[in-house]
Parts: C-alpha cells; structure tokens; sequence
DNA sequence: CGCTATATGATACTTAGTATCAATATTCTT
DNA sequence: AAGAATATTGATACTAAGTATCATATAGCG
C-alpha cells in the first residue's frame, strides 16, 4: 500500500504550490496525519507532536491544519453533537461516513449525491456556495463486537 | 400567518411531553426562539436574554436549547468554518440551506435526498444512525443586492 | 552566504459549551 | 392550598477549539 507515502508527497506538494514554505514543523505534522487512520482531533494531533523531540506548537497545529483544509489534503468534518474531526483526504471530492463508536472515517463518492446537487439546486432559490453532508454509522467491526 | 404562535405552543407541548417543567425562563427562551426568522447562535440568545427583566441565565440557555433540539423543536446546523447555528424546526424531516452572506435559514424536503440515504445505505458497512447535510448558498436576495 | 519575508511558539484571549452546587421554583400529593 | 420531593436556575469556574499578538527563529531566494 503506497497510499500513504503519496498522500504524505501530495500534502508537501499542495504546500508548496500554495507558495507555502516547507517547514520541520509541518513535516512532522503531516507524517503524524499519514499515521492516521481513521479520524482526529486537532488537540490529540497537538498532543501527540507537543511530546515529541523537537515537538510541534499547539498553534502551529492550528495553523497547519487550517492550511491543509485550504489546500484539500484533509478534511474537516463534524460528529452529530458538532464536534470537529479532521481526516485525511483521499478521493477528489467526497463525502464521510464517521462511526460513532470506533470514529473510523471513510469516504465515498455517489454520483447519487451529486445528482441530488443538481436537483436541489434549481429548487433552491439562490446559489449554492458549498455543502456539508455526513453520515454517521455504527461499522461492521463495532457491530459485530456488540453483538458478541 | 399562525406559524409562530403555533410552533410556540408545540415547543412547550414537546418540553412537557419529555416531563419537563415548564418555567418562565423555558418560556422566555421559546418567545425569543419565535421572535427569529432566520438562524441564530446560542450566545446571541443569551446577550439579548440577560438584559430583559429578570432575565435568563447563559448556564440555562445552553441548557434549554440542547433540550430543543433533543426534543426536534429546533435544529443544530453548522456554517461552512463548523461554527454552530441554531433554527426554527417547522417541518418533521427536513434539511437546510444557510445563506452565508445574510444568515437566512430555509428549510426543505426532497424526496431524492431520502432515496440518496437508501441507497447509501446498501452500500455501506454498518448501521447508519444518523446523518447531517446542509447546504451553503448565496440567497437570490443577497446575489440582488451584490448585483445592484 | 546573507537577507527578508514567512513561520513559529508562548501567552493571552475568544467562543461554545459543560460541571458544580447552593438557592429557588415547579409540580405532585394530599 | 400547603408542603414535600424533585427539577431547575444561575454564578462561577472549567474545558475544548480556535485565533491574535508579537518577539524570535528559519526557509529559501538571489
């Protein structure tokens, strides 16, 4: 699996296209994001490389991921009380499904979605800037622990 | 137009309902609730809340709204950034649109959008609980007056 | 290599919300 | 209608998520 090397490579690219400077401390933010694998906090990420050698800043973590949302090499996404997780992004454009219990992320396309887009779009009276949606789910993994 | 008034008796059914007491603070916050058209914050109801005669309490505002949205009388949305919007909920099953230039809140059935959540539901792996979706838009109002 | 703009980090602040707990008010019971 | 039992309130203090400030450090261009 070579994903997260590429990702890792992509997110230094998007940086430096967006005429950002190439930084320790966002090495090391973005290597700690490839280790993920489902979804995170800004303050457990802020913890995480406030521990290590030569560790991160809060604030700078911060700053990194607002940057990082920017340039669509993660994702910020909600849980249903709003409580902000981010995830790394794969796929182009997506959407999320979050597991309540194991916060697993997972992404996933519907051409679906994007013909509802375009429906609801001549029904609404204005122009649609953006959306959000998620979808939050008890996985097969959690389930089947509940169960047994 | 009985909307207001109507909505306002429901939000206090639904709190006695759940067995909750119904106080003048409960009161207060519902007539301030259905004094808005559009989306608000939760900190803007407490501001204009504490200055009336004996006012409300900010600890109890929270408090209230988290039981509104429990009890389906109000939605919890969130604007692009996540930042927390409370609504007025008129219709049972419904999604929003926020305009983000004026703060305007609409809502809307779609029937796709329900068959969307079916067949996403086939697809995934596990149980879907819940979801969220919302839409940003730039209301025909607010593209007028950027026009002019 | 040196300069300059960019980035960092410590600190303090803001916003959104929750916990605590004594004082108070509602509703039930009779 | 009074009193008891229980829910609610509000002041305060706290947490979580994020932003502003600004002196210091460093990336990366020339």
């Amino acid at each position: 699996m070579t994903t997260n090397s590429t990702s890792q490579l992509d997110a230094i690219a998007a940086l430096e296209d967006a005429g950002l400077r190439i930084t320790e401390q966002r090495r090391q933010i973005v290597a700690a994001i490839n280790r993920k694998n489902g979804g995170f906090t800004a303050e457990e990420l802020a913890t995480e490389l406030a521990n290590e050698f030569e560790g991160v800043g809060r604030a700078t973590v911060y700053r990194t991921l607002k940057l990082l949302v920017e340039a669509n090499v993660i994702c910020k996404l909600a849980l249903p009380d709003g409580t902000p997780m981010y995830s790394a992004s794969r796929v182009e454009h997506h959407h999320h499904s979050v597991c309540v219990s194991c916060g697993a992320v997972e992404e996933f396309r519907d051409a679906t979605v994007e013909r509802v887009l375009r429906s609801l779009a001549r029904e609404i009276d204005g122009d649609i800037i953006g959306h959000r949606m998620e979808f939050y789910i008890r996985c097969g993994a959690c389930r089947i622990a509940a169960t047994g």
